[in-house]
DNA sequence: AAGGCGGGGGT
DNA sequence: ACCCCAGCCTT
């Protein structure tokens, strides 16, 4: 049984939907590969990177068995270089309980999905529903901004509703044997037309059935239309090419730039993360370097001796 | 509960 | 100068 909001926007989909490469398939590797390169990552910005990987590696068992550097390559541009680890670990623990032989060992629950590497809470649904076709729900920003709208009202108005209030009325829209293109169409309306700023409610076909569009459609609070943010004075921060996270970024990029199979001792790697380098960056970057080997993004070639000059590092093989 | 983790785009 | 984006993991 479909209600008449639910259908409404399984309609509105159907016709203003976007094709979106990893719509056309449920290929689990396929729609897994495409939900870990979403994760705070713009649908515009993955689509080039979705066809490239697949390219390189075509399958599950083709990522599984590649040189950690050509998945760290094949990540540029992306952000979140632990995400491309993490994805061919997944890769190989799929292939390790017998994919594809046994396609039983490609989880296709929650709760399976949930226990591989990278998937949390948001993918482990998503895989389940967009590959496997279970009536499930999750929350990703874009579902989450619309429940709260849609179901409880204007984030303006207090008190913020807790995160299992806002789950339990995904799943309570969630139109049995319709999951798959109802959470699309969901996540759809929030990306195009709920829109966390400027929402277009003059366009969205659930606006009669939307309790912020209620409030702000009312002659007296116009002044709402807008969402406005409490605007928290925040402390100033240091500049984003001071930080870690941005030399993390330089680092990898640098031995990504370098052909394949080349170690840079840090006194070569120095000079390419930052202009300004002396030896007196040396315990400075081998810190940042050690970070990166323990999360699997780069590896220690040798530390020989004691001096810190001459240790090097690669992209891990 | 908070902070780290990338990078690009929008206003 | 902010904010936002198909989050996850560790502390």
């Amino acid at each position: 049984m479909t209600t008449q909001l639910q259908q409404t926007l399984l309609d509105w989909f159907a016709a203003n939907g976007r094709d979106l490469p990893w719509r056309r398939t449920r290929d689990p590797y396929r729609v897994l590969v495409s939900e870990i390169m979403l994760q705070q990552t713009q649908v515009e910005r993955v689509i080039p990177k979705y066809h490239a990987f697949l390219e390189l590696f075509p399958s599950v068992v083709e990522l599984a068995a590649a040189a950690p550097a050509e998945v760290i390559r094949a990540w540029q541009g992306l952000g979140y270089n632990r995400r491309a680890i993490n994805l061919q670990r997944a890769a190989q623990a799929v292939v390790e309980a017998g994919y594809p032989a046994d396609p039983s060992a490609f989880p296709s629950t929650p709760a399976g999905l949930r226990d591989l590497p990278g998937i949390g809470a948001y993918t482990a649904g998503a895989v389940a529903c967009f590959a496997f076709e279970r009536d499930v729900a999750f929350m990703d920003t874009n579902i989450r901004r619309v429940v709260r709208r849609l179901s409880v009202g204007p984030e303006t108005v207090p008190p913020e509703p807790r995160e299992a209030e806002l789950l339990a009325h995904a799943e309570r829209l969630v139109p049995p044997g319709q999951g798959w293109s109802w959470n699309q169409a969901i996540m759809e309306l929030g990306a195009t037309i709920c829109t966390a700023a400027k929402p277009q409610c003059w366009r969205c076909p659930l606006r009669e059935h939307c309790a912020a569009y209620q409030v702000w459609s009312t002659a007296d609070s116009q002044v709402e239309l807008l969402p406005q943010t409490p605007r928290r004075r925040k402390a100033a921060e240091v500049p984003f090419q001071q930080t870690n996270r941005y030399f993390r970024g330089r680092i990898v990029d640098a031995l990504r730039a370098a052909p394949p199979q080349t170690a840079l001792s840090l006194a070569e790697l120095g000079p390419l993360v930052r202009p300004e380098w002396t030896s007196e960056w040396l315990p400075w970057l081998a810190k940042l370097v050690t970070g990166l080997a323990n999360d699997g993004l780069v590896a220690w070639i040798s530390q020989h001796g004691s001096e810190l000059a001459h240790w090097s590092v690669a992209l891990p093989e």
